[in-house]
DNA sequence: GAGTTCAGTTTACATTCGTAATCGTGTCGG
DNA sequence: CCGACACGATTACGAATGTAAACTGAACTC
């Protein structure tokens, strides 16, 4: 289950950095209406509404969001799932940088520190499942 | 010894996947000339001499590169480490992905199967020794 | 020594992105 | 019924990017 096959965005458009600010307001909570994104979002981007609805447009346009129409408004909703979203951003910098393989992208956090101990704990149990 | 501190672009400006082409092509050998280059993506990226040169330009003007005269022409060589480059990049997207932490993209790269045996028998003699 | 070549520099131009302002229209209050 | 407001749609516009052609000056050729 959850097994979704990655949905493409229509053309295989990517979603760009602001929009994905945009994203990860809807991905949190859904289906909001523009004014609602602006309010998530402020605390990050200090966005002005106009920009915000710019983003949603486009992102509807790439076929990123759905709209369902509700009395004079929109409520936005993501059409692809946080998961697909970050398991292809994910596998492009790996394969960009790392030759598509992940255990020198691995190699590369754990030297540059960028690894907790919780995390080292995290990964070791991920890796006992794994390897079962 | 190479400890060399991250290495900041001029004012910050950032590497585009364009220019990036340009630098592993760099970092696998250097200095090259803009011909040579030119050849060392040509498997790649279908680019014109020309746009080699303009990215090469560009790069020397984001502090990327050097420049150094052989006879009419220049060698260029990179001014970035790759590992910083690479360093930085994966910073960006686990923070922006994955709040800051290592554990979660790892758990996605397991999830995807994006990881191979090879990989895991690597990552795991990598944490024996972040353990010890 | 003049023409051709070659390399870097300048200019070009369509897209995408970030960031909005403005327009058009339907709705709600009075 | 009329004006103010709330929304989405349209238009804007500069910076960055991808991709390259045109220009310029120096070097090598005959």
């Amino acid at each position: 289950m959850g097994g979704a096959k990655a949905k493409r965005l229509l053309g295989g458009e990517r979603i760009s950095e602001a929009e994905h600010a945009v994203m990860e307001a809807l991905w949190a909570r859904a289906p909001l209406s523009a004014a609602e994104v602006g309010e998530a979002v402020g605390g990050q981007r200090d966005w002005s509404l106009a920009t915000v609805k710019t983003l949603l447009s486009r992102l509807v346009t790439k076929g990123a969001l759905a709209t369902e129409a509700d009395g004079r408004r929109f409520l936005y909703t993501p059409l692809i799932e946080r998961a697909d979203y970050v398991g292809g951003e994910s596998r492009r910098l790996v394969d960009r940088l790392f030759g598509g393989r992940a255990a020198p992208l691995f190699a590369h956090l754990a030297e540059s520190e960028a690894l907790s101990a919780q995390d080292i704990a995290e990964i070791e149990s991920l890796l006992q499942e794994l390897k079962q």
